[in-house]
DNA sequence: AAGATATATAGATGATTGTATATATATTGT
DNA sequence: ACAATATATATACAATCATCTATATATCTT
């Protein structure tokens, strides 16, 4: 996963609207169409179009057009990999690691 | 993990200076003081240290105070906390959570 | 063709936020 | 006591963003 992609991500789960329709669209079990998710929610149809492209460029969630409809579905394998890479990043270090990191480090304990 | 922790950590990792100094840490191995990390970036000390009160607020830094220092350390357990709600809360459904879903469904497909 | 419906886009606005400068507070060393 | 250092806080500002209304585009129905 590259970095705009995972940051992009980070965003897209960042604001608590735009996590619930996630949400919403996560357990709705198969597809669901953008005016169902609408109705879940008290905000205009725009700002729902909004969140549900943020979360699509992301990669959380995926389209399928069909006549005027536009079905949506979750990828949590896209989530997964999300998090795979935020804990590959931000891992406890294994006690090899904090050998080496604290090989040069005398500095900072010096000073 | 409540919902105003979990809201609170994926506004801490949605941006990206903030994300990298929780990198710096989290990859320190052991204890950073804050001058230390105002080191490692291009932005006034106040920047970061409103970061880091963030990270702090968020549970995804701990800190300990020693004499004018104070010393920071990453909390991958509480991340892990994190991703394990993210998880359950955007979860594949298994195939009975399915069938419930679409047993009062008929609508949307037969429309 | 015309109206109705579904979704997307454009533009505006108020709120939030990342960052800066300046200052406060606390601690250490002389 | 005083200067120096480390960190936090107050205030300000520009940029981003969530939301709205209005409109555009596409599709369906009659």
């Amino acid at each position: 996963m590259d970095a705009i992609q995972f940051q992009r991500i980070a965003k897209a789960l960042a604001d608590p609207r735009r996590f619930e329709i996630l949400e919403v669209i996560a357990s709705a079990g198969n597809e669901m169409c953008c005016g169902a998710v609408v109705e879940c929610f008290p905000v205009a149809q725009a700002t729902v179009s909004h969140h549900l492209k943020e979360l699509t460029d992301a990669g959380l969630v995926e389209t399928r057009a069909e006549g005027q409809f536009k079905y949506l579905r979750a990828r949590p394998d896209v989530l997964a990999e999300y998090v795979a890479e935020l804990q590959r990043r931000i891992a406890p270090l294994s006690a090899k690691e904090r050998g080496l990191k604290n090989a040069h480090r005398q500095k900072s304990s010096a000073a």
